[in-house]
DNA sequence: ATCGTAAATTAGAATTATTCTAATTTAGTA
DNA sequence: TACTAAATTAGAATAATTCTAATTTACGAT
């Protein structure tokens, strides 16, 4: 089982993070990185363990989703459906989401831009804009 | 009691939908739009229902604001703290939302422009645009 | 190599927001 | 005023996620 480069790199984040290299995180890596997709629900991907009769408990799936998110290994994404979508494309970029089939696609920041920007409250400063094109079928 | 204008239009609205004029729901109306803040969780609006003495079971606070948003009297907006806000502006528009407080702060939709955005994936079509301008204290 | 310790894992309980259920009550029409 | 569909209610159920506390493990220091 060759690595693909996205998996090789995500594992070198995670041994250059102050985080431990255990089996479950090296696991739970090579699934979000090897695949095509790139947005998984921590169930999702507690299913995927499961089918490849690897025994991962949902607690750590989360634990480890979490702290792989803390450490910029990959990013959240909450949408309208109340789950938190997990994405291995940790560049600033939006998402389409399908409200039909619930499936986040990714917009890459230079395909969208926003040309007028509201002032921003006072005391507050600005950290994030999202930017979520929902789609029906 | 004088009733604002905001108020009596909903109330007005009300009593043209489908929905039965029950004092269940002229209370929350006037719970909502008597107030200057314009974003209400189920909870708030549950609380300040028992602070004023009044008895309205959540079941029902939940049930009245989801039919609300149904009948166009109210909107709902998801937020990434994984609650329902209920907005009582109906007016297309987008949101400043404040991790630290989460507050949401109407933003108005000339005050915010997109001058680019990527090709709809075939076979879905555009349903509406979401933009959150995070912010922190 | 082994030890010690802080970190990680685990199963299952807890939590949080929301919806559902089924019995009772009510609005508004006939 | 009675009838009926709709609304309300308390409390149970659900769904996603987090917490708890006991056990196990990674890995730097010995």
């Amino acid at each position: 089982m060759t690595l693909n480069n996205h998996t090789k790199k995500a594992l070198e984040s995670l041994k250059s993070s102050p985080l431990k290299t255990t089996k479950q995180r090296v696991d739970i890596i090579k699934i979000l990185f090897s695949d095509g997709n790139n947005h998984f629900t921590a169930e999702n991907v507690h299913n995927k363990i499961e089918n490849l009769g690897l025994n991962i408990s949902l607690a750590t799936v989360y634990n480890c989703l979490n702290q792989l998110t803390e450490n910029n290994i990959i990013k959240s994404v909450k949408t309208s459906c109340n789950k938190i979508y997990f994405d291995t494309n940790t560049t600033s970029h939006h998402h389409f989401f399908c409200k039909n089939s619930s499936t986040l696609i990714d917009i890459e920041s230079k395909n969208i831009k926003i040309s007028k920007l509201p002032k921003i409250p006072n005391g507050k400063k600005l950290d994030s804009i999202e930017i979520v094109v929902n789609l029906t079928e």
